[in-house]
DNA sequence: GTCTATATGAAGATAGAC
DNA sequence: GTCTATCTTCATATAGAC
């Protein structure tokens, strides 16, 4: 990936089910290309107006601070992470292994899918007022608890091995976290490929004792 | 880790190597800490020159701009990671399984010891101009250059065994990147501990075909 | 809902005294 | 080397007309 480029995508996408008809959503999709570009500090609010096609002072009339933008489209990714993880997990039965292939495909899928979104939750949540980011902070330890929840029930069945539960935890999260600064729809792999490869890489750091049937 | 936190680490450190004496090193040390926490772009000079206990001014004597208090300390940190991974691989033989453990040792180890440093280097690069970043750039190329190297040497001699080189290499790397963002020296977690697993990982991703003796 | 105009503060950086 | 003082630009946000 180039310099000065701080992820490879280049489009901001939204769900149409988190993306509010009219100026609402023109400013949230504007908003999310700029912040996870530039960062949320560098990209002003002018400049998200400009992107929508809006003066600076409508943006006030749709949100009430920059601040509020940004907390929705945290809320959103994470929501859309949060909601992926578990449906997975929920529709593949009760076997470990099965599990964590379910969530590493939907966790990966969702930072291939909406890498923008992927980047400004997880490198901006920081920002947010306690007050502002609560709701988010929460969906992304219910996620991290579900993994966690996994890997402990596979140790406690006997079929994952590792040294510390919690590490892995930490490297099989973290590694999905990545995809969504160096994937690109235009690179000649296919998200499909990205999220079996890193459910594998996830089984093999669990040690995984067999491999689940496909479903 | 709190919300409001982009990193757990609290404390900002630099080898004395890498401190430049006298007031410099003290605006190195101030900024690092303050764009490791807050973000480069939110972190004014200001902010620096408080900390450091000088006035803004001051700055100026000592750094062209804000942004070369930023390319110094990209600079410095993947020079680290670089040196540390670069002098690990040269000295554990030829065996492309111990090279990775080593490898990975070095990777993880210097975003235990000196996470405000891997934060700031990784996640702000991309504000550098292409000149001012270029050499840095430069370095985080070669580090992951050399990573791709060991993988593809233990794959082309029958030891490694993944379905696709380059996404083991954003694997390690990236599980490896993230560890700067959540240890803390406070946890109950030695950085030792750390650096073991993860190497350990790294062995399984790659269904490395024997454990490297110990040196 | 959208605009023009503007209030208010803070940003990066410089001039020039000591 | 460090300071005080300041230039200039840009930031978030608001007031009030249409």
């Amino acid at each position: 990936m180039s310099i000065n480029r701080r992820l490879a995508a280049t489009t901001a996408n939204l769900l149409p089910e988190h993306k509010p008809p009219g100026s609402p959503g023109q400013i949230l999709e504007a908003a999310l290309k700029l912040f996870a570009e530039r960062g949320y500090a560098s990209a002003s609010v002018r400049d998200v107006a400009a992107a929508s096609g809006l003066k600076p002072a409508t943006i006030y009339a749709h949100y009430p601070s920059k601040e509020h933008i940004l907390a929705e489209l945290c809320r959103i990714g994470h929501e859309e992470q949060n909601r992926g993880v578990r449906t997975a997990v929920l529709n593949n039965g009760a076997d470990p292994c099965a599990q964590i292939v379910a969530y590493v495909r939907a966790h990966v899928g969702m930072h291939t899918a909406f890498p923008m979104l992927a980047v400004v939750a997880n490198a901006e949540l920081h920002v947010l007022s306690a007050e502002l980011g609560a709701a988010t902070f929460a969906l992304r330890q219910q996620s991290e608890q579900l993994l966690a929840d996994i890997i402990q029930r596979g140790l406690d069945q006997g079929v994952f091995n590792v040294p510390n539960a919690w590490l892995a935890v930490a490297a099989i999260g973290g590694m999905g976290l990545r995809v969504a600064y160096w994937y690109s729809p235009e690179y000649h792999l296919e998200a499909r490929e990205v999220a079996e490869t890193y459910a594998e890489f996830a089984l093999r750091i669990l040690a995984c004792r067999h491999r689940p049937s496909e479903p």
